[in-house]
DNA sequence: ACTCCTTGCTACTGAAAACGTAGCAACAAG
DNA sequence: CTTGTTGCTACGTTTTCAGTAGCAAGGAGT
């Protein structure tokens, strides 16, 4: 189901458009997706390549819900943002200038924080403390 | 693994900071704690709420890897956003100020456009054309 | 017409991520 | 000691993704 300003979706039946958008692009490939065609439009399989090989069955299910939402049409050279992607994607312009500034202050790669691994959640022993978090 | 610019993510090896982004942003529930947050800081068990009950392994693995991004920390009134975090929000809500245009132009939410169902990707008959996609 | 190639997309299977529920340790309050 | 809350971990089920194979519908070349 492709998430729809204006009723429920995956975590929440508010039906805030807000929500709806952040179902939607909270989805893989889908920020991505509206990234590479803000610069040029391009045919699926093009698409595909420019998106590092994303399997086929998710790049379909993807643009299905991207046309479903409006965000992207197909034309002539392929797929392309509509008007209300192309706005949208000024918005993540603008996430990636901040992502620059973001890249500044953490170039360090030397095992800053402990990641949770790939499972569930980690290891470590059991229960925590009982306050907060973790201290930081 | 979190997502870190500078060095290579799911879905691409180019290391550039938008891509981080576009990762660490398209997993589930990031962007939602992002924006919970952004309203004001709380627990653990009170972002749970806030997020629909989401699960709380997934809200931990998404916190661990939202603080390695140095997006979030923990204070005294629970997990709240950093510095560099907040400036992220702002641009979510600018996010949030586009969803509300956007809902105002697809309201009808009376079966607009056919979504590829749940499975893989769809069903219809086999090949399409072979062209651009089934027409606009 | 008949190959050869490209494109859009579907099918199917195995792997990874998310869900959902249960429950434990560490306090705090009564 | 009991009751309640908080931060999380465990783990079995379900959903989503990934990966690969391949078909139908053109188009180009011959």
């Amino acid at each position: 189901m492709t998430p729809v300003p204006g009723h429920p979706v995956r975590g929440s039946r508010s039906g805030r458009p807000i929500m709806a958008l952040l179902d939607l692009l909270g989805r893989r490939w889908c920020l991505r997706i509206l990234w590479e065609l803000r610069e040029a439009p391009g045919s699926f399989r093009s698409l595909q390549s420019r998106c590092d090989e994303v399997s086929p069955s998710v790049l379909n299910t993807r643009l299905a819900e991207l046309r479903a939402a409006r965000l992207l049409e197909v034309s002539e050279e392929g797929y392309r943002l509509t008007g209300e992607g192309r706005a949208l994607g000024e918005r993540l312009l603008q996430l990636s200038a901040w992502a620059e500034n973001w890249a500044g202050g953490s170039e360090p790669p030397q095992a800053p924080v402990a990641s949770p691994a790939s499972g569930a959640a980690g290891r470590q022993g059991r229960g925590r403390r009982g306050r907060p978090a973790n201290g930081s």
